[in-house]
DNA sequence: TATACATTTCGTCTATAAACGAAATAAAAT
DNA sequence: ATTTTATTTCGTTTATAGACGAAATGTATA
């Protein structure tokens, strides 16, 4: 179906979601340290997750309390896999997106979230 | 602006803008045609077309009391012509597309507008 | 077992998007 | 000049999206 092939342009037309992206690019991350790098609830970094996971994107795997979110190394699907290995072509010149990659090095869910 | 960036997706997020893309690869087409093929409001299309034009993937030339549109030849920004080239990749083997193919080269202005 | 904490789900609110018809605009043809 | 016709703009309606907080869920630890 067309309608499934817009989904995936659908999950990137939001710029919370490409910075996402791009974040868990540089490292793996829990909800906790994406709502920290992005100011949003943890509701909604958590909904915005699901659709990139849904869509083929990203990954999740348990660790503990914690969910750790990551790029999805092997997606069936050509199209995800271009978007993935394009990713900089499309947004990397983004001052947003050099600046979140300073800071998610220094994110450390540790004290974001055990304090 | 990364919301820039977002607008070229979003624009490709709709299954009729999706559409009208590949038709116009196929064949300059006045908005009563594609009304025609999508069987959407003249300004429902026209909207459409607005929105793809502003994001630079199409053009516009009048002629007569009719406006030609067609896929913009030489984009200034390498995102939207690495999409226009590389259309196919994401939607070509949709049936909707390749059972539009078929009726685009059918469409006549004359016998659609002025009867 | 009870508590603490990360995450998800749910309900709600607000903003945006897609669709339409009617009215306005532009360009030919009578 | 008036009419016809293609297109655009505008106002409205309905549906979807993004955001939040509160409540529910799942998991480790005290």
């Amino acid at each position: 179906m067309l309608e499934e092939k817009t989904k995936i342009f659908k999950a990137l037309s939001d710029p919370n979601r490409l910075r996402i992206l791009k974040a868990l690019q540089t490292k793996v991350l829990c909800v906790c340290e994406i709502r920290e790098l992005l100011h949003l609830a943890n509701s909604t970094v958590s909904e915005h997750l699901s659709i990139l996971k849904q869509e083929g994107f990203i990954i999740e795997e348990k660790e503990g309390k914690w969910v750790n979110y990551s790029i999805n190394p092997r997606s069936s699907d050509p199209r995800i896999t271009s978007i993935l290995s394009t990713l900089d072509f499309w947004i990397g010149d983004e001052n947003v997106i050099i600046a979140d990659k300073k800071k998610i090095c220094a994110l450390d869910r540790l004290s974001i979230c055990c304090s």
